[in-house]
DNA sequence: ATAGGAATGATACACATTCTCATTGATTAA
DNA sequence: TTAATCAATGAGAATGTGTATCATTCCTAT
C-alpha cells in the first residue's frame, strides 16, 4: 500500500498534502483550493474537498469542526487544542499540552463510548485586538 | 426593558423560549422551528433563526457550535461542556463540573484576548451503540 | 385613532458542501 | 503493447443551512 488505506497519491492528493503541511495557518477547503489552484490550475474544488476528506477519514490529516460556518483543515494529527478569533475567524493552536485524561472523565459521567475530545477557545486575535486606528485588514 | 436589552417579548417569541426550555436536547434551529409550530403554525422559519440569534445576543441562551452541519441551541446558558454522537449527531450534556482556570491557561500560551472556551466530547451514544444485531435503527 | 417603529412571514438569496456523471488516467491480464 | 477495468478527476447541478429583503401586521405612545 502506498498510503494507508491503499488510496493513490495521484498528484492532485500529493499537492494538497503539501500545501496543507506548508501553513501554519487551518485554512478552509476553499482556501486550500486556491493554494493548490496555483500549482494544478486545473483541479476542481470538488477534487479539493473530496480529498481533504478521505485524508482526514485515513488520519492523514485532521478536519477541525470549529466555529462559524466552514470547516478547516489540519496537517497535525496529535492531539492539541484551538483558538478561534471571533473577529476574523482565524485558528491558532495553543501551545499547552493536552490532557487526554478527560476522556475518562467524560466517560465516567456518560452513557456514550467516548472517543475523544477537543477543545476550543475563542478570543480576539493580535490583528483584530490590537491598532483600533487601522480599519481591519482581514 | 422587558428583557435584558430592551427585547419586546413576543408571543413568538415567548414560545421558542419555552419549548427550548423544554427539551434537554440541543435541538437546531429547524427542530426548534419544528416543535413552535404545533402551537403556532404560522410562524416562518426565518422568526426562528432571527430569534435565537438575537436571544443567544442577549444571552438569554447559548447558541452550540459543535461539530456537524448546524448550529444548536441551549437554554442553559452556564458553562458546561457537551458530547456529541458521531453516528447520529445527538448532542448530550457532560456533567463534570466546568474549568474556567482553563482560560487563564491559553491567555499565557497565546497573543490572543481569550474569552471563554468549549469542550467537545465525541464518541457513539447509547443508542446507536448497543444492539449490534439490529442493523441500526437511526 | 393614529403615527412611527419593531416584528413578522414569505420568499429570494448566498454560501459551503455534496452529488452526479461523462471523461481521463492508471493498472492488470492477456 | 494493447484491451479491459476500475479509480479519480473536473464540471456543474443539487442540497441544505442560514441570511437578507420587504411588504404587511402588530405594539406602543401619543
Amino acid at each position: 500500500m502506498q498510503t494507508q488505506n491503499d488510496m493513490r497519491l495521484t498528484p492532485q492528493r500529493q499537492v494538497i498534502l503539501e500545501e496543507l503541511a506548508k501553513v501554519k495557518t487551518h485554512p478552509t477547503a476553499n482556501e486550500v483550493y486556491d493554494m493548490v489552484r496555483k500549482r494544478l490550475p486545473r483541479i476542481g474544488l470538488g477534487t479539493v474537498y473530496r480529498n481533504l476528506e478521505l485524508m482526514a477519514d485515513n488520519g492523514m490529516i485532521m478536519k477541525l469542526e470549529v466555529g462559524g460556518s466552514q470547516k478547516r483543515f489540519d496537517a497535525t494529527t496529535e492531539l492539541h487544542y484551538h483558538i478561534r478569533c471571533i473577529c476574523c475567524g482565524r485558528v491558532d493552536d495553543i501551545e499547552f499540552s493536552a490532557m487526554p485524561q478527560l476522556d475518562q472523565l467524560a466517560a465516567n459521567s456518560s452513557d456514550y463510548q467516548v472517543l475523544g475530545h477537543h477543545i476550543e477557545f475563542s478570543g480576539i486575535c493580535d490583528s483584530c485586538d490590537g491598532p483600533k486606528e487601522e480599519t481591519a485588514s482581514n
